[in-house]
DNA sequence: CAGTGAGCGAGCTTCCGCTTGACTT
C-alpha cells in the first residue's frame, strides 16, 4: 500500500506523473469533476442560493475508487489545476471522499516535469475557499439563467430550446451578421493602375494614389494623362520586420487548422486528444500561450541544429485574451526534437502545424526590404505608386508561412503578394504602357465559420477552451443556426484602358460573395434571439460575462460574498422572468400576418411550429380546422410574402392513380416531389410542381427506378459489403458503410475493377474519411 | 459530397465547465 494519493484531473497526467515521484506514490485521475448541480431540477435554493449538488451516476464508479484509495493513504494531494475550476475540483473532492485536514494538501504545477512537480510537493497550501466561492457563484449563475430563461422559451416559441450565458451570445453574433449583410449598402469607385518600363525594359506596376467616385472622373482623368510623361519622383526604401505569431491556444489552434487542413473545430479537438494521450502534445485545452523553460531549451537547440544559430530568439509569450486563467502551458510538441510522429493522417498533420507554429514562436523575426516608388505625373496632384518587397532573412518564414495565423478581413486583394521591383533612378523617365481604371465595389461583412466564431467568442471572453467546440454543436443542435454554403452572384464591372493614344472600355462579370461552410440563422434562431434581447437585454449584453467575471474576481479576492453576487444579479432578472411568462399574448413570438386568403378570407399567419417555420391558414375561431403547410427551403419567416405562402397550400395535389396506388405532388425540406407507394422523385428545378401532368409523373417515376435498378455497377463475391455504386457525382465504392471516391482514371472500368483494387483504393483513403456524424436522436412519444 | 420527403392539441425538454470511456439502437 501506498503512503501518498495524489489526484489530477486527467489520467494520461496521471500516468505520467505516477513515474516521477517513485514508488510511495499513488496517482490517479477525477476525470474532472466529480460532483455537481443535479441535473433535472433547479437544485438552487431561491433565498439562499444554496446548491444541491450530487455525484453523477457515471461519476459514482471513479469516486468509489478514490474514497478506497485515500482511506489507506496517509496524505492524499489534492492536484487540480491552478485555475478556479480546478479549485472546485479540489474543494469536492475533499468534500466528498471525506478527508481530513491534516492529511489532505494542496499543491499545483505549472508544467510536467520532475523538478516543477517535486517542488509542488515542497510547497503544499490549504484549499483556497475564495477561489472554490467564486466557482459556485459561476455554476449557480449559469443554472439560474439557463434553467429560467430555457422553459420562457417552450412556452413562447417551442418545446426543448434553449439558453444560457454562452449560447445565446453566440447565436446573437450569427443573427447579427446576418442582418449586417442584409442591410450592406454597398459603395463603388475606381482604381487607377499602370504598367511602366523602366530604362530596361521591365514591367513596373504601380497603382494611383487616389481612386474615383465615379466613371467620368475616372474618364476625364485618363483623358488628361494621354500626353503627360511619367517620372521617378522619389524612392524610398524601409526595412520591415515580421514577427512570429505566439503558440497555440485552443481557440488559435481551432482557427489554423480550419484555416490549413479543413478541420471542423470538433476534429481538432477530437485528434488533439488522441496526440495528448498518447504522450505527443501537451494538454489540448489551456489559453495560455506560456511555454515550459523545458521547450524554450530544445526549441533552441533544434533550430540552431537544423537552421542555425542567426535563426534562434528565445521569446516568452504573454497571454492577453479576456478571462484567461493559463492553468496549463501552450499547446506544443511534448518532445521538441520530434518533428514527425507516426499516426493516421490526421494526426500527422495537426501535430506537424502544432511543432512548426511552436518552433517558429522561438525563431528570429523576418528582416524585410520595403520599397515604395513615387511616380509623378505631368504636372499633376495626384501621383503614381510602386510597391515592392524583399525578402533579406527569411528566419520564421522559413518554416511557418502565416504570419498572424489570420486573413485579414479588410483587405480587397489589393495588397497581396507584393513582389521585388526592377531597378529604377531617381529622375528617370518610365515609358508608358497602359493604364486601366477600374470598378471596384466595397465588400459586405463575411459570414463567420466555425472557428471564426471561436475567435469572436474568446475575444468577448465568453466561453473557455474546454467548452467552445461544444458550445458550436448545441447551437447547431437546437436548430438555431446552420451550417450552409452561399452562392456567389454574378457581378458586373467595367473597366476603361488606355494604350497608346486610345481609351476603351469593356465590361467584365466576376462571382463574388461565394461562401461554404458558414454558419447561417434559422428562423427559429432569429425567433429567439430577438425575443431575447427584447426581454433579457443584459443576458444578451456582448459584455455581460466580462462583467460578472469582475465581480467574481472579487469574491476571488475574498472581498465580496459568493451569494451577494448570485443575489444581486437574481433580484435584476427573475422579475423578468416572472413577466415574460406572465405576459399573455394574443400572438406567438415572431408570428406574422401575411393577409388573408382571398377565397375564404381565413387569416394566413407564419410562425415557428412545434417542428420549425409553419404558414398557417384559418384558425379555430370559425370552427374550421387550421391547414398548415412548411416553408419551402430558402423561404424565411422575416421575408415570405402572402403569394408565396398561398402556394405553398396548392401542395399536396393529387394526380390519379396508378397500378392502383395514388400519385401525388407534395412539397418537401428539399423542393417539390412525386410520391407513389411510397417512394419519392424530385421534380427537377426549373420544372413548375403545379404544370406536372399524371403522364410526366409516370416518366420521371420509372426514369427513377431505371436508374435505382443501374445504381449497383459491380458487387463482389469476397465481401457482400463492398459494392461500386453509381451516384450524383459518377461511380464510387462502397464499404461498411463508407463511401470512397473512385480515381478519374477507373471510371471507364469500372465493371472490371478486382476485389484487391478496391481494397487498396479504401486503405489509400481510409484516414481521409470523416467519422460518420452521430446519428439524430429523436425524442421517443 | 454519394440522397432526403409528415405531423401542428398529451407530458419531457434546459445551463456551463471540468474530464473520458462505454456501448447496442
Amino acid at each position: 500500500m501506498k503512503d501518498n494519493l495524489v489526484i489530477v484531473e486527467s489520467p494520461a497526467k496521471a500516468k505520467t506523473i505516477e513515474k516521477f515521484l517513485g514508488d510511495k506514490y499513488k496517482v490517479m485521475s477525477s476525470y474532472g469533476h466529480i460532483r455537481d448541480l443535479k441535473k433535472r431540477s433547479f437544485s438552487v435554493d431561491e433565498k439562499t442560493f444554496a446548491p444541491q449538488y450530487e455525484v453523477p451516476s457515471d461519476k459514482a464508479k471513479v469516486v468509489a475508487q478514490l474514497k478506497l484509495q485515500a482511506e489507506q493513504a496517509k496524505m492524499v494531494w489534492l492536484a487540480s489545476d491552478e485555475d478556479r475550476e480546478g479549485e472546485a475540483i479540489s474543494w469536492h473532492l475533499y468534500e466528498v471522499l471525506g478527508l481530513k485536514p491534516e492529511t489532505t494538501r494542496r499543491i499545483v504545477f505549472h508544467e510536467i516535469t520532475k523538478p516543477a512537480i517535486l517542488d509542488a510537493i515542497e510547497h503544499p497550501r490549504q484549499i483556497d475557499l475564495n477561489l472554490v466561492n467564486a466557482q459556485q457563484a459561476r455554476r449557480v449563475l449559469d443554472r439560474i439563467v439557463g434553467f429560467k430563461l430555457s422553459p420562457v422559451l417552450w412556452r413562447k416559441v417551442k418545446p426543448s430550446l434553449s439558453a444560457g450565458r454562452v449560447q445565446s451570445v453566440a447565436v446573437r453574433l450569427i443573427v447579427e451578421r446576418e442582418r449586417e449583410i442584409e442591410n450592406f449598402k454597398c459603395e463603388e469607385n475606381y482604381r487607377v493602375t499602370a504598367l511602366f518600363k523602366n530604362a530596361d525594359g521591365s514591367d513596373v506596376k504601380a497603382v494611383l494614389s487616389r481612386r474615383f467616385a465615379t466613371e467620368d472622373e475616372a474618364k476625364a482623368f485618363l483623358e488628361s494623362v494621354k500626353d503627360c510623361t511619367f517620372t521617378v519622383e522619389d524612392i524610398q526604401t524601409k526595412p520591415v520586420k515580421r514577427t512570429p505569431a505566439p503558440p497555440f491556444t485552443t481557440s488559435t489552434l481551432q482557427q489554423e487548422a480550419a484555416h490549413k487542413l479543413g478541420f471542423t473545430v470538433a476534429q481538432t479537438m477530437m485528434v488533439a486528444q488522441h496526440l495528448y494521450e498518447s504522450g505527443r502534445i501537451t494538454y489540448m485545452r489551456t489559453d495560455s500561450v506560456n511555454l515550459s523553460k523545458l521547450c524554450l531549451g530544445a526549441s533552441k537547440k533544434v533550430i540552431a541544429e537544423q537552421m542555425g544559430e542567426q535563426y534562434v530568439k528565445t521569446r516568452q509569450y504573454h497571454t492577453s485574451s479576456k478571462g484567461a486563467q493559463e492553468a496549463h502551458e501552450a499547446i506544443r510538441p511534448t518532445y521538441m526534437d520530434q518533428q514527425q510522429i507516426e499516426g493516421n493522417q490526421q494526426e500527422r498533420r495537426l501535430y506537424d502545424l502544432i511543432w512548426k507554429r511552436t518552433i517558429a514562436s522561438q525563431m528570429a523575426d523576418a528582416e524585410l526590404e520595403h520599397t515604395q516608388v513615387t511616380i509623378s505625373i505631368g504636372g499633376k496632384e495626384e501621383t503614381f505608386v510602386a510597391e515592392g518587397e524583399v525578402v533579406k532573412f527569411d528566419g520564421f518564414l522559413r518554416i511557418y508561412s502565416d504570419a498572424n495565423g489570420e486573413i485579414n478581413l479588410e483587405s480587397d486583394g489589393d495588397n497581396d503578394n507584393l513582389s521585388t521591383l526592377p531597378v529604377m533612378k531617381k529622375g528617370e523617365t518610365l515609358s508608358r504602357e497602359q493604364i486601366v481604371a477600374t470598378q471596384r465595389f466595397s465588400q459586405r461583412p463575411v459570414r463567420y465559420n466555425e472557428a471564426s466564431l471561436v475567435r469572436k467568442l474568446e475575444e468577448l471572453g465568453i466561453g473557455r477552451p474546454s467548452t467552445y467546440a461544444t458550445t458550436i454543436t448545441t447551437i447547431q443542435q437546437r436548430e438555431y443556426v446552420e451550417k450552409g454554403d452561399k452562392p456567389g452572384e454574378e457581378r458586373e464591372y467595367q473597366t476603361l484602358t488606355l494604350k497608346g493614344d486610345k481609351l476603351t472600355q469593356a465590361s467584365h462579370t466576376t462571382i463574388v460573395g461565394q461562401e461554404r461552410g458558414k454558419l447561417l440563422p434559422t428562423d427559429t434562431g432569429i425567433v429567439v434571439n430577438d425575443y431575447l434581447i427584447e426581454n433579457f437585454p443584459e443576458i444578451m449584453d456582448y459584455n455581460f460575462t466580462a462583467d460578472i467575471e469582475k465581480e467574481f474576481d472579487e469574491i476571488a479576492e475574498g472581498k465580496m460574498a459568493w451569494e451577494g453576487v448570485v443575489k444581486n444579479f437574481y433580484q435584476g432578472f427573475e422579475p423578468l422572468v416572472e413577466k415574460s411568462v406572465n405576459t399573455h399574448t394574443e400572438h406567438k413570438v415572431g408570428e406574422r400576418l401575411l393577409g388573408n386568403d382571398p377565397k375564404t378570407g381565413a387569416p394566413v399567419t407564419v410562425k415557428i411550429g412545434r417542428f420549425g417555420p409553419v404558414v398557417q391558414m384559418g384558425n379555430n375561431e370559425d370552427g374550421q380546422k387550421p391547414r398548415f403547410a412548411q416553408l419551402n427551403a430558402g423561404q424565411k419567416l422575416e421575408t415570405i410574402t402572402l403569394e408565396e405562402a398561398l402556394e405553398l397550400f396548392q401542395l399536396p395535389r393529387k394526380l390519379g392513380t396508378y397500378e392502383g396506388e395514388p400519385i401525388t405532388i407534395g412539397a418537401g425540406k428539399f423542393g417539390p416531389y412525386v410520391a407513389h407507394k411510397g417512394s419519392y422523385v424530385s421534380i427537377p428545378k426549373g420544372t413548375d410542381p403545379m404544370e406536372v401532368t399524371f403522364e410526366q409523373a409516370v416518366i420521371m417515376m420509372h426514369r427513377k427506378h431505371q436508374e435505382e435498378a443501374e445504381r449497383h455497377l459491380k458487387t463482389f463475391e469476397e465481401d457482400a459489403e463492398l459494392e461500386v455504386l453509381n451516384g450524383r457525382y459518377g461511380p464510387y465504392i462502397s464499404y461498411k458503410g463508407n463511401n470512397y471516391r473512385l480515381p478519374k482514371n477507373m471510371h471507364e472500368r469500372t465493371k472490371n475493377l478486382t476485389y484487391e483494387e478496391c481494397m487498396q483504393i479504401i486503405e489509400e483513403q481510409s484516414d481521409r474519411v470523416a467519422s460518420k456524424p452521430a446519428r439524430r436522436r429523436f425524442t421517443r412519444k
